[in-house]
DNA sequence: ACAAAAGTGTTCATCCTACACCCATGG
DNA sequence: CCATGGGTGTAGGATGAACACTTTTGT
């Protein structure tokens, strides 16, 4: 391919970081990494790599991810360009950032170790290369504020879940607890849930009502103006 | 600066777009120039160029749009990263699009000429090159998201405005109409705008009395949870 | 029987929406 | 004096927040 008059520009390595969310029904936690090279090996990372000339960030981001997880269809969202000219100690690369939601416990273990990978709950993050604390606090500002108004806070949970899991889930990401009245009146009059007739009887005696997020519903709903919890 | 280990990797072409916004009193539109140089020379562009080595993406927008406009301290915000492999006819080409509020009246008409630039309503914004229609969509819908809840409309206005101009901009963003008397009512609760005793007599013969915007007021006020129109 | 978590309604305050007339002034 | 746009208040509906007791069942 013909580059024409842009020989003359400086190139620039360009990298993705993802920022990997999970949710074990208690805590927020993030999915970090052993860095495995120079500079700053052996350090608390974002699993992250270049993008390649022949993929887009989007796809570098899903590799990058796979790599680590070896799960597809994840959900992932683009979060910022970081491009201070000093961020990374090695030379120039800016970073574009992504975040991710996976349900924990489809993550395979073993993978893991490869990468040595660790899930931390979101207020106990190790010190992390870079400005990697950035990009995981803008990544919690943004799910913050995503999830207020769009359906994504399913993607942390397993496709059965109680509406207790759900509530603990929205406290977890809110910082705050809910009332459990006005939350379950508010989920359950959006429409977007289906209750099964089963029950979760591990975590009480009595047993909470599993539900399952209903996207055609969700669909239907969503042709104009959303507002969650 | 040593590389190390990146060595082997690819470098990108690393651009910066910015959707312009400026607002005439009753159309929000975009500032959009003829492309000076090939590929697709002659077309309709947003404003661009190259991020250089030594300059972060944030830079880089700042230094085209000053090329641009002739203005400093112009609101700015990363948009979002389009990375698309074939996204740019000439070669592989990353870009960062940001989106910028200016008053119209600041504009320096004279640069203007430089870039054959002009003003388009949004609503008749012509065939641009790339994937520029994107960015200018997506740069749209994040300005109705934003202001919705920060006070960046009033970037979009000058020092002094009336509260019918103001309402004016709100509807031009949102694309719908508001009620009057609603708005007034809306937007002084907040208490961030200070009435002058002047009044703008060009548009009507009773005249509309001017308001500043009052950052201070609005910094306290927003130690948690704005909400605007 | 009791401990532990699930489930369920009502009241009050607040916010949002709809709506119409008078005012000031330049021509 | 009249046409034009500026300025103002209220009532009804919807939404959000606060709040406590009963149910189920494993131990």
């Amino acid at each position: 391919m013909d580059i024409g008059k842009y020989k003359s520009h400086d190139r620039i390595l360009v990298a993705v970081d993802c920022i990997i969310f999970g949710f074990d029904g208690q805590h927020l936690q993030a999915l970090l990494i052993k860095r495995g090279f120079e500079p700053e090996k052996g350090k608390w990372s974002l699993m992250g790599g270049f993008v390649n000339q022949d993929e887009s960030t989007d796809d570098a981001a899903i590799r990058i991810l796979n790599q680590l997880t070896g799960m597809d269809n994840i959900y992932m969202e683009q979060l910022y360009c970081f491009s201070d000219v000093n961020r990374d100690l090695a030379g120039r690369v800016i970073s574009i950032a992504y975040f991710a939601l996976i349900n924990i416990a489809d993550y395979n273990e073993q993978l893991q170790s490869e990468h040595e990978a660790r899930w931390f709950p979101l207020d106990k993050i190790p010190a992390l290369v870079f400005d990697h604390k950035e990009m995981v606090a803008t990544a919690k500002a943004r799910l913050q504020a995503k999830v207020t108004n769009h359906p994504i806070g399913f993607e942390l949970l397993p496709e059965k879940f109680t509406l207790p899991q759900l509530q603990n889930l929205y406290e977890a990401i809110y910082e705050s607890e809910l009332d459990k009245r006005n939350f379950t009146k508010k989920i359950l009059a959006l429409g977007i849930l289906n209750k099964l007739d089963e029950k979760e009887k591990a975590s009480s005696k009595k047993g909470a009502f599993y539900y399952v997020f209903d996207k055609n519903k969700y669909r239907k709903l969503h042709s104009e103006g959303v507002k969650f919890i």
